[in-house]
DNA sequence: GACTAGATGTCGGGG
DNA sequence: CCCCGACGTCTAGTC
């Protein structure tokens, strides 16, 4: 990783045109080649930047790089304070926990938390349409066919999307009827008044607690 | 800006748990006082982040960061290569080119574009509804209204935007019936199998082309 | 503060 | 490679 701080000027062109007068920036240029400017502020996100992969030539005081897309940064330098390299190696890499992939995890091993008098099973998670999968498929216990769409968190937008899946499914006759529910651990107002509208139950779900079902259970053992 | 290349160890606990292994890895600490851990690839995206407002408190080789929002980065440092710090100063800031404000722009100046034959005529840019302002609201030939969503590129969630503004425009009847249209440099098949079931007509507008006919205009005058 | 829509979104997975 | 959905999305604007 190659750090430079400059006092420097930036344009870039592709898929916009942006232009960034002299200032003081730090250059970030890593191994893989991406190029990022940065301000010293505003959060993490750079001014300008270009990703690998790209192609970077090196003047005196000018900085070209192109990537195969045929898009350019160009950094005019008028003064460098700063000018220093390190190799870092690879990066081990980040573990994550708690995103919606563990909430559909939880709700397929415990799907009548959703509607809990409803004797619901799962059939199948990532249950696919030719519209893309459902994250899970369920039978209540009349064997009413029931679609969810989790979110971390609720708006209007995966109401849409659990919609757009429901009108699939229900072309099915081996299926239809299917009714929906929409599930995440808060649900926005606008999401909540769209969802009754079109006829689909909301449920808040309660991410800790559900982690507690799940311990106690295997405390069972 | 400081600039701390280091080895060491990071957790993340707030919206999700994250944890990174020690490895050598740039710390960057900016003058708003938000911290990004760098790894010497992949973007410009950092592993680890907290950004401002925060509290930042440095022990002899222990950083803790938190946010009023309860969330918490830690960063365990084994080791020390580099560690400057420059005061970069206020950033004069970026200035940018050919966005969807602008092929909106072009489009309410020229709205024929999107529908040759029909004699359309801008009646309002950002006509507003109770959730949310349609790009433009146009009346053909006939008098009809039309509604147009503009985007840069066209995809699913697009038609869905256009769809609930169809349906709340339809609701007023000074207005009714409205159709739409879906504008876009470039129309994803999935956004224009959805249009089409729901009746919303598709253009695929040429930008570079769009800024010829403006350009055209004014060399008329 | 809530809500909406845009972003050079970025990133990862599946066909 | 494109397509698609998630993201600690972030960010700016409106109400």
């Amino acid at each position: 990783m190659r750090l430079v701080l400059a006092r420097c000027s930036v344009t870039y062109d592709g898929r916009l045109t942006a232009e960034l007068p002299s200032a003081l920036r730090l250059l970030m240029v890593k191994a893989d080649g991406c190029v990022a400017v940065h301000a010293d502020g505003g959060a993490y996100k750079p001014l300008n930047w270009m990703n690998a992969p790209n192609t970077f030539v090196e003047d005196e005081d000018r900085w070209v790089v192109t990537n195969p897309k045929g898009e350019t940064l160009e950094v005019v330098i008028d003064e460098v304070l700063l000018d220093v390299t390190h190799e870092l190696g690879e990066d081990p890499g980040l573990s994550k926990d708690g995103v919606e992939a563990h909430l559909q995890q939880l709700l397929a091993a415990h799907p009548d938390v959703l509607a809990p008098d409803d004797g619901l099973r799962l059939v199948r998670r990532e249950y696919p349409t030719d519209i893309g999968p459902v994250d899970l498929l369920c039978r209540d216990g009349d064997g009413g066919v029931v679609a969810v769409e989790i979110k971390r968190r609720g708006e209007i937008d995966g109401v849409d999307q659990l919609t757009r899946y429901l009108e699939r499914l229900n072309r099915d006759p081996m299926l239809a009827p299917v009714r929906g529910i929409f599930a995440a651990q808060r649900i926005k107002p606008q999401a909540k008044t769209l969802a009754r509208e079109r006829g689909i139950a909301c449920v808040e779900v309660d991410y800790d607690e559900l982690r507690g079902v799940e311990s106690d259970e295997l405390r069972l053992f």
